[in-house]
DNA sequence: GGGATTTGACCGAT
DNA sequence: ATCGGTCAAATCCC
């Protein structure tokens, strides 16, 4: 009886409470954690790991509360059923095309190409994708890429990604998906390996070749954590960020020949992603709270740092599971020291 | 020729 | 006025 009441009472007013309650709780577990001896088994510092994470998953979401509040309701995989909303019908429509995509989910991955072997590829995520923009953006190194899912104009399918390589460290991409895949093709019939989203090298060397001469592609993950934040300051310090003159086309519809190789080494693995909510009064600023264990992060970067949506995350379009196989012969490019899931946030 | 990409122009938001 | 996002004609490639 009592708990009914304090569920009913329980509100957005009652948020800073909550949230300071996982805040002490965290930096418990915190002060547990550096308690604990060099020696103790790694099961016991992954099991910290995921407390810490969840901790910071939680407050991300209670941060988010009062964006879900504020906004219209409308979030397409948010509300069960057809997800595609008013909005996205208005795409095309009244020319409010603006207005309406802020209102679609975002979500962001960061995704490493392979620079080690040369062989370059953002993720494969089962999706097609077609080019229909790309921009400079202010005080960014990189130009940013404006992808539309290919079955578009066939389906009327309004899930769009914006992929734009990081200025911190050129090897990674800030891959930002709008929207959910309304489309049957990218989620069931198309195979991974024609849907692999590549379609030009990032790097100078391959990107000065002809088309005609592509490499072939693997896809290749970077699993968002501290560490890899490490990097990143670590190369700005250096100042060794490459130039380059164009962006690579995370699409793929016209890869054919490119892609066997793909297909005839890659796993049936589905690949494991680690997604960024891009919202800008997510105000946790993680970096250096919980040291090598921050995997839920604020997106960083100038661009996303203006992005005021509440992100979800989309099921179809978002593929979470962790990789039932091991990595065969893409081990060399593949980061697997992060599969621990801590999943993107799923508002109730 | 058809489909995808490139790129300058345009539009809407701030 | 500026900037991010989108459009659409030109171009490229198969």
């Amino acid at each position: 009886m009592s708990e009914k009441t304090n569920e009913i009472m329980l509100g957005l007013d009652h948020k800073p409470l909550i949230m300071n309650e996982i805040i002490q709780a965290r930096e418990l577990v915190k002060e547990l954690q550096t308690q604990l001896n060099p020696t103790s088994s790694s099961s016991r510092k992954v099991l910290i790991t995921r407390i810490l994470s969840s901790f910071e998953n939680s407050l991300s979401m209670l941060d988010r509360v009062k964006l879900e509040k504020k906004s219209t309701m409308e979030w397409p995989g948010h509300v069960s059923g057809s997800p595609v909303s008013d909005c996205e019908s208005d795409l095309y429509g009244d020319g409010s095309r603006k207005r309406c995509r802020k209102k679609l989910a975002r979500w962001t991955q960061k995704v490493r190409v392979c620079e080690q072997t040369g062989l370059e590829g953002p993720l494969d995520d089962r999706y097609s994708w077609r080019k229909y923009g790309q921009k400079d953006i202010i005080d960014a190194k990189y130009p940013r890429g404006y992808y539309k899912c290919t079955f578009q104009k066939t389906q009327g399918c309004s899930a769009m990604k914006q992929v734009q390589r990081s200025e911190l460290d050129s090897s990674i991409f800030n891959i930002t998906y709008i929207g959910n895949h309304s489309c049957v093709e990218g989620s069931e019939l198309v195979s991974p390996g024609q849907c692999s989203p590549i379609k030009q090298e990032s790097s100078n060397h391959i990107i000065n070749q002809p088309r005609e001469k592509k490499s072939a592609e693997v896809t290749f993950i970077s699993f968002q954590t501290s560490s890899y934040r490490q990097v990143v300051k670590e190369e700005e310090d250096f100042g060794n960020l490459r130039e380059l003159d164009s962006f690579p086309s995370f699409s793929s519809p016209s890869l054919k020949v490119e892609n066997r190789l793909l297909e005839t080494t890659s796993t049936n693995s589905s690949p494991t992603y680690i997604s960024t909510p891009t919202t800008a009064e997510s105000n946790y600023n993680l970096e250096g709270r919980s040291g090598e264990q921050n995997i839920f992060q604020n997106t960083a970067d100038s661009h996303d740092s203006k992005i005021d949506e509440m992100t979800v995350s989309s099921p179809e379009a978002h593929p979470i599971s962790v990789a039932n196989d091991s990595p065969t012969t893409l081990d060399s490019c593949w980061n697997w020291d992060f599969l621990v899931h801590y999943g993107p946030p799923h508002f109730l």
